[in-house]
DNA sequence: AAAAAACACACAAACGTTTGTGTTATTCTG
DNA sequence: CAGAATAACACAAACGTTTGTGTGTTTTTT
């Protein structure tokens, strides 16, 4: 005998509205109405529909009605990359969110390019997503794709890498103030000749660390020479390479504050082959908070952004302006929170 | 005098193919096929209209087309979280070779718990996805909701943790082979009395890591007392935790393989503050290959699960099965990679 | 040069909803 | 109990595409 399933298990065409109609005698409208429980439905037939529904296994189509709607209740976000600590506990707070209130999110990697992002664009609104959260790749230098967006009506929030060129709804963490305060912790713990490792200056986020920490040596009467200031494109295997390059030259910092974790690891872990003693001959300071940062040995000082907070805060921002008038943009900077760990903790201060 | 912007600066509705149409004083189907390159438009008006089109700024409506074309060219990806290295490195792979194909993709978190997994499984349905390629949450003991993808005629891949009990095509890594291999490799280092992390046993992944052990353990004829297997939720403090009981018990296990990279870490860091020399005293691995494993001090040994390559795969596997007749389930089982690192390798063996 | 084939296009229906408007029956009001 | 208000519904149009079919016109074939 053919194994017979329970009628939710029917395969073949989705159940339209239409079919329930059909079968209950009376018009697709009314059947949208009940389902929905819109008024101007009687309380049986009502029932009678939503029973119907259920039995039959009615799937709504969200696509139909995001057509007729106008609405599609889906959300874009564009990163750089997905599997970075800090992106994707962004984007784990903006689901959190989403979800509660019943959006699906779209997610796009732009790779750090700037043709990826403008194609992604395209792409989100070409799906008519109800608003866009988005990070700047590191090549973004131009913004008439983003434009595009805000011209279209769509909500657009940026959030940590943002545009200065825009006047959008923007949530960063005041990253001036966590270098400021990471160096000056530093150069309260003894250290002097600090370099830093800079990422490109057209990026808010890397500006605003590297005046942070000038402002900081500043504010300590401490010189900062040109080539103590390192840009590179802060990976591991930068942050190496740059420290390599520092001593080669035949430089004697004491200590490092790097834009990036993975480049301070970098440093760190070079400093540490050429038996540099961590915090007491060297001290490094990161930023951002990635997960490893505590892990390792000596655990790494750094900034935390409160990545999560501000995926949520980003969507909540979302919310607000889906909803009525366009109200003028909202520009939040959190608190970062400055983690002190061993690696910038000398035994004996100075 | 007002900023006049250029016509891709055009605020108000988006232009439609019936707007083109109708300027041009022809039908939206010419139109819609000039777009397209398909035949049955001449040379001269297909430039007309792609020219228009360019001009005018219009942006395909995916919402339409999908509605009318019955595909949405999305794909569904649900995941227990994202912000997980091993979920986050799977996703950046999905997302490569879907971006490639035109695909978009919507990410859903079940934060591990069954009724999140249930509704996302709706909401994709709704959505008229594609194709859904999910990993099981912690939670999930039934799965009359990955039927109905599957009576909807969706393409559902599952990838890492999957369900016995149904018949789809899957990839998964060799977890028994992983574990055998890591634990053989610590009985090579002289390491005899290893205890084990475990997972949930309904969960295929932690099943088979466990049996990995189990398998080890025998073919070299080491006695696997029922106490050495302890079952947590593998986070770093249930790892932490564990490790303390294990030695409050009064057992002196001299190693530990931990089917999860956090619990593992937990137990080093435990044991570290007890003073216990890692790896001489003590040797640790781990399995997921999370990035702290590299950095932390002694490195941790762990097992590779090609996390990038399996999201790209998975993606393939979607793209064979969404066209032409339904092929049979493929079941897909990568090699893991055994990383050998400090954790596990004794100055002195035995 | 007549017949056949190919082409360029217009027309219309369809995808599955939602929503405004009309129609009839029921309930309420004074 | 007449007239108004309300309710329960049906009807039809619309959202923006895509696609099958029909109709002339041009090109090709012989």
């Amino acid at each position: 005998m053919v194994r017979q399933k329970t009628s939710a298990f029917q395969s073949s065409k989705p159940v339209t509205i239409k079919d329930l109609a059909e079968i209950l005698h009376t018009t697709p409208s009314t059947v949208s109405r009940a389902l929905r429980d819109k008024k101007g439905v009687g309380e049986k037939r009502r029932k009678q529909v939503k029973d119907l529904a259920r039995k039959m296994n009615y799937q709504p189509n969200t696509v139909a009605s995001g057509l007729r709607k106008g609405k599609s209740r889906t959300l874009g976000v564009i990163v750089p990359r997905v599997n970075r600590d800090f992106f994707s506990d962004v984007i784990a707070g903006i689901e959190e969110v989403a979800f509660d209130h019943k959006y699906s999110i779209i997610i796009c990697q732009t790779h750090d390019q700037l043709d990826r992002e403008k194609q992604y664009v395209e792409t989100l609104l070409s799906a008519r997503v109800d608003g866009i959260l988005a990070s700047l790749s590191l090549e973004t230098n131009t913004y008439d794709h983003f434009r595009k967006i805000l011209n279209a009506r769509i909500p657009l929030i940026f959030f940590d890498r943002i545009p200065a060129e825009m006047d959008t709804s923007r949530i960063v963490i005041d990253d001036f103030e966590g270098a400021y305060r990471a160096v000056k912790h530093m150069i309260d713990n003894g250290y002097r000749r600090i370099i830093h490792f800079a990422g490109p200056d057209y990026l808010n986020v890397y500006r605003n660390r590297k005046e942070g920490y000038l402002a900081a040596m500043k504010s300590c009467n401490l010189p900062v020479e040109e080539d103590m200031i390192i840009h590179n494109n802060l990976t591991l295997e930068a942050g190496r390479k740059s420290m390599e390059e520092v001593l080669n030259k035949g430089m004697v910092p004491d200590a490092l504050f790097s834009a990036s974790d993975y480049a301070a690891l970098g440093a760190l872990l070079f400093m540490q082959e050429k038996k540099f003693d961590i915090p007491g001959q060297f001290g490094v300071a990161g930023f951002s908070n990635e997960k490893f940062t505590s892990y390792i040995n000596p655990s790494l000082t750094t900034v935390d952004q409160h990545s999560r907070e501000m995926g949520r805060y980003c969507t909540e921002l979302f919310l607000k302006e889906s909803i009525g008038e366009k109200p003028p943009p909202s520009k939040i900077m959190l608190s970062p929170e400055l983690l002190i760990r061993k690696s910038t903790q000398r035994k004996s201060k100075q």
